[in-house]
DNA sequence: TCTTGATCCTCCAGCTACTAGAGGATGTAG
DNA sequence: CTACATCCTCTAGTAGCTGGAGGATCAAGA
């Protein structure tokens, strides 16, 4: 199967594949004389379960943890729980956070005539700190 | 006022500071003599703006606009508005985009017997997109 | 006056997780 | 035989900073 299919198999688009070689979180497949990749049904399983979870948004880092999990079985699963808990907590402080943004969006929006920037209450609230609710820090860099 | 001393009174970093500089975001300031920067108070109210619009989600370009229609008080507020109002949808859709997720990293953990990855529920439904209920698209590539 | 420590300067590299493009070799179908 | 698709490597770019190297300057205390 070479790489091209093997996109299709996962839905991960070819550059993806080959960045994820080089950073060693999909081992070098097999090369055929022509120099070129030839993959697995075990690859498309592999890569797979590494784009589902970067659909659930865990971080390559920790994929590359819960990969390495997936091939001892006998482990206790304390670790892989423990990452998916960190996820969890992550996203629910993620929503807090988008939910009271949300709330000053709105209240900025609904405060404002349409009439001029010289009374517009969108750009008086992001001008005046104090005249909005939202006292939160800068939310950490994160992916979604 | 030095450029440490604007960053205390915003709460922006100084290479921040720097860096707003250098993608013309912020004006460049006067220099002394010995080729250091100064600031106005006006300058401490502008990079507020642009710190408190960050805060809120909004990415630079869109800063970029708003702090040139404050310097237009005669325009309609109509661009402004439409900045917010982007802004709003894209947050609406990331919550649910996010609870979605929340939910079925919460069945994940209730599922795990807490045993061995050999039976781990987290393991499994990684590996087994159709055992999920998460079928959305990767979120595209943006910031919180 | 000297020294110490804080602050400032510029420039460059790195972070995440890709994505896109150049420039070229090979494979496949009509 | 000619297109066209697919493959290869390598480099650079994206957003929005952040940190460090290497050096100059300033303010305060001994």
């Amino acid at each position: 199967m070479p790489i091209g299919a093997l996109a299709r198999a996962t839905g991960v688009k070819v550059p993806t594949i080959r960045y994820y070689e080089a950073i060693a979180l999909l081992p070098a497949p097999f090369r055929s004389s022509n120099n070129r990749r030839h993959y697995s049904a075990r690859d498309v399983a592999r890569l797979s379960f590494i784009r589902h979870a970067r659909e659930l948004g865990f971080e390559l880092d920790a994929i590359r943890t819960l990969v390495a999990l997936q091939d001892r079985p006998e482990k206790s699963c304390s670790e892989a729980d423990s990452i998916v808990g960190t996820r969890l907590i992550e996203v629910g402080e993620k929503i807090t956070y988008l939910s009271n943004l949300k709330m000053e969006l709105e209240r900025m929006l609904q405060g404002c005539g349409h009439g001029r920037i010289a009374n517009c209450r969108v750009i008086e609230v992001l001008a005046d700190h104090g005249e909005c609710c939202h006292h939160q820090p800068l939310p950490p860099r994160k992916k979604s």
